[in-house]
RNA sequence: GCGGAUGUGGUGGAAUUGGUAGACACGCAGGACUUAGAAUCCUGUGCCUAAUAAGCGUGGGGGUUCAAAUCCCUCCAUCCGCACCA
């Protein structure tokens, strides 16, 4: 008998996979889209993590296979974007070709994973017949009002020297080098996913998707609803809009706080003051994110000018301070110090009013802290005695009928600043004309190809590197065929990611982004595998685009990704596997030692897969071991196979509905013990007696998904010639499954005190009396004051 | 500060959801085979014990229940997300 040769049997099927059509397309059954996120190429290859996420997906496919489904599978290329391109910078050599090495790179350490991939739909978002799409897109949101131009202070990554979304500048650090980031004005495209804020948070309710997602999506799109309150500025034709969540403390608003980039700021400070706003202006636009975060104590100058509170009439110093973030709300607030933490440290420190106007039981005192609860309003005129919660629509009505506010919803979301000054990226498909403006580039002329070029270095200047090749800049006006000038910023590493998995089901499409037919028949995605790291970025991004291709049109769902599943990280020493922390171990070293097939059940028996797990190097060794047991269990009873026994057949069945069951709920780890558990069990019989054929095919074919190359083998030893995967999953009979025969625990006040073989349908009294039996002599001169029956489990004498 | 996850033997973890805690595996100990090793197989392995007796045991404390890793309250630790969002 042959020993297992993971290496020959691997690199068989891998061959014969090429040839033979695994997953063939049949759209008789019904499809199953099973989607994982395509990686970055990058010179590094493929780590565990993305091992893990493939492996997974993989079984989840190979599965549906077996279970009668058409399945889709696709992979490809997200390869414009700043990992892409500074990996060229670093290495000096051109993007284009250091993707095309990557990807080439990549494709071959993929195929090692034996995951069931349908190549045919491979796709890369720096293909100019894909990327034409993605400008497409864009164009038809600038059609449609969607994108816009503006100039404005935005999150500049010193050491990237490239603007970053909010998204990527969360906590004042670049996401990508971890660098310290700091505001620069620049002139930017901004796509309107504000328009879309109350349908991204409406739709999350209905999706299959962990909690945690959904509410890091809901939390970032951030509604709240209060009210818009205007504040006249004295001895001025101004007014300060602010957004407040407590109307009901309006009466208690003794001063106001301007964004330092307000523009009111410049407007009404008065001349006595205007050097020292100006200085503390000057000074927070220099001063980095980090540090304004990082600031624990409250800053400000005082402008000199006054509002009124429009309800109570009291004046109200216009102060300024870094504290009142521009680009949330209006960018100036009402302070009510009596009632919100900020404001009263504020007015502590600089003096200023403090104005009880909620009290939880309707007296008044000395407020030591900001009273943030419910209660009810005082000192509010003609609102007093009103309940703070009934008084927050009373007066936004009261504020609408005089037309000094009304109450609104506000969203943290903020517009997504969409253009990049950089080389490595869809360009933006716009071109501006002195006559014309701002003029989309024609359907006929898309894609707007990024020119080859030597230097694609980012600039200091703040401008993306194309705009220093004259002759691809310069291009007549498409409307009115005079002299104009091409956008020459560049897409953000997200545009291609935030459509990818609509064009994988029409990658040769030339003349549509996907055919309408294609897309009711097999999106959405059923089932989306990847890092908790896309959290939010990404896939907010592909839940604003396809909300968007609805609403033109394109497809006829809302929401893309029915179910998304977050594998888990691997830890080795107790932290992130990673390069940079001297703690990893690549696939490459292990594949040569135990093969492909042990480094998938390993990875898979590591622990739950949405959980963080500890990679250690002898696990993988009992995995090893495991495969070599259950291959000689199989190869060596093959020739031998007997009739089935009565106990092979119970076996077989439990072991169907065990290993299912557990493969169905997603608790992999454990149907990988499953699978250990019957070949030990197996294996025990099969010293006493041949096995027969029949529990021998049933383990080797939901052997399958999880170890494909082994259970191929084993399948053709056992005397098949067509591929394992067109085998149906084996089904169970409940009947054959359950024992004749149980263990019965007896219980005295709950404490294990013996243990007895019972019929399985055993009604109560015959329980009792044998748990009676079991532990009579501990009942001796007890009285029992109840038995509990549980049918199947035990029996329970509550004794005194 | 707010929100979430996790906490079980020497280790990774299991417990089909309130019913035998520790499946499966790693490690360790002993044994078989072998000149020896590797591989393989067998036995044991929560703690305390001479014990297959009793007791103790799922981060700590309290509670509900005949019965709690599982439900409730409270505290602690670790990790993750958000964080001056008015």
């Amino acid at each position: 008998m042959s020993k297992y040769n993971f290496k020959q049997i691997e690199a068989k099927w891998r061959e014969n996979w090429e040839k033979m059509d695994i997953n063939p397309r049949d759209e008789s059954k019904p499809k199953m889209y099973c989607l994982d996120m395509f990686p970055y190429p990058s010179g590094d290859g493929l780590h565990m993590g993305h091992w893990r996420g493939y492996v997974l997906s993989d079984v989840l496919a190979r599965r549906a296979l077996m279970d009668g489904h058409f399945v889709i599978h696709p992979m490809g290329w997200d390869a414009f974007g700043l990992p892409a391109e500074n990996f060229a910078i670093e290495n000096e050599i051109h993007p284009e070709k250091a993707v095309r090495d990557s990807i080439e790179f990549f494709k071959r350490q993929l195929k090692e994973i034996g995951a069931m991939y349908n190549w045919d739909m491979e796709l890369n978002t720096t293909d100019p017949e894909f990327y034409k799409w993605t400008q497409w897109i864009f164009v038809e949101m600038f059609k449609r009002g969607l994108a816009y131009e503006k100039e404005m202070p935005l999150n500049w990554c010193e050491a990237c020297k490239v603007v970053l979304a909010n998204e990527e500048a969360a906590g004042g650090e670049c996401e990508r080098c971890g660098g310290i980031t700091t505001k620069r004005n620049l002139r930017q495209w901004m796509l309107k996913i504000t328009d879309y804020a109350q349908r991204l948070l409406d739709d999350l309710e209905g999706l299959n998707w962990p909690e945690k997602v959904k509410k890091m999506q809901a939390e970032w799109i951030g509604r709240s609803h209060g009210a818009r309150i205007h504040f006249p500025v004295q001895g001025r034709d101004e007014k300060i809009e602010v957004f407040t969540t407590r109307p009901d403390t309006l009466f208690g608003a003794t001063f106001m706080v301007l964004a330092p980039e307000h523009p009111l700021t410049a407007k009404i400070v008065a001349t006595s003051h205007a050097a020292e706003v100006e200085e503390y202006v000057k000074n927070s636009a220099t001063i980095s994110n980090v540090d304004r975060m990082a600031k624990k104590d409250k800053t400000g100058v005082f402008t000199g000018a006054y509002a009124t509170n429009p309800l109570s009439g009291a004046d109200m110093e216009i102060w300024v301070s870094d504290y009142v973030l521009a680009d949330y709300g209006t960018g100036a607030i009402m302070c009510v110090p009596g009632h919100d933490e900020r404001d009263f440290e504020f007015a502590k420190k600089f003096g200023l009013p403090i104005l009880q106007v909620i009290s939880p039981d309707g007296s008044l005192y000395e407020l030591e802290e900001a009273y943030l609860g419910e209660g009810v309003m005082v000192n509010s005129g003609d609102f007093n005695g009103t309940g703070s919660e009934a008084g927050r629509e009373a007066v936004a009505n009261h504020l609408a009928e005089r037309d000094l506010g009304c109450a609104t919803i506000n969203y943290r979301l903020r517009d997504w600043v969409f253009s990049r000054q950089r080389y490595w990226g869809e360009p933006i498909p716009l071109i501006h004309c002195g006559n014309c403006g701002v003029v989309p580039v024609p359907y006929d002329d898309l894609p707007v190809t990024l020119p080859h070029v030597a230097s694609y270095k980012p600039t200091d200047t703040g401008e993306s590197p194309l705009a220093l090749i004259d002759e691809w800049v310069n291009t007549p006006c498409p409307d009115c065929g005079g002299a104009a000038k091409r956008e020459t910023n560049t897409m953000p590493q997200w545009a291609g990611s935030s459509w990818y998995f609509l064009r994988y089901l029409d990658v040769g499409n030339r003349g549509q982004i996907i055919s309408g037919q294609k897309a009711e028949k097999y999106l959405p995605v059923d089932y989306y595998v990847g890092g908790v790291e896309h959290a939010v970025l990404h896939l907010l991004y592909a839940r604003f685009y396809t909300k968007f291709l609805y609403d033109i049109g394109v497809v006829g769902f809302e929401e893309p990704f029915t179910r998304l599943f977050n594998q888990g990280m691997i830890n080795r020493f107790g932290k992130k596997m990673s390069k940079s922390a001297g703690n990893g171990v690549s696939p490459d070293e292990i594949l040569p030692k135990y093969g492909c097939d042990t480094l998938r059940m390993y990875i898979l028996f590591i622990g739950p897969p949405e959980l963080d797990a500890e990679w250690t190097d002898t696990g993988i060794e009992g995995v090893y071991r495991f495969l070599n047991k259950l291959w000689r269990l199989v190869a060596e009873n093959a020739p031998k196979v007997a009739p089935a026994t009565a106990e092979h057949e119970k076996i077989r069945h439990k072991m169907i509905r065990d290993i299912t069951w557990r493969i169905d709920n997603l608790s992999l780890n454990t149907a990988v013990s499953g699978f250990m558990e019957y070949t030990n069990k197996l294996s025990e019989l099969a010293r006493g007696a041949a096995l027969d054929q029949e529990t021998l095919e049933t383990l080797v074919i939901m052997l399958a998904p999880f170890a494909p190359h082994i259970a191929e083998e084993l399948w053709e030893i056992l005397g098949h010639n067509e591929s394992v995967f067109r085998q149906p999953w084996p089904v169970y009979d409940a009947a054959k499954a359950a024992d004749d025969m149980i263990t019965m625990v007896v219980q005295i006040n709950g404490k294990l005190r013996a243990n007895t073989q019972v019929s399985a349908d055993i009604d109560k009294d015959a329980a009792i009396a044998a748990a009676r039996e079991a532990v009579a002599a501990r009942l001796e001169g007890q009285t029992i004051v109840k038995e509990i029956f549980v049918p199947k489990k035990l029996v329970n004498f509550v004794v005194k």
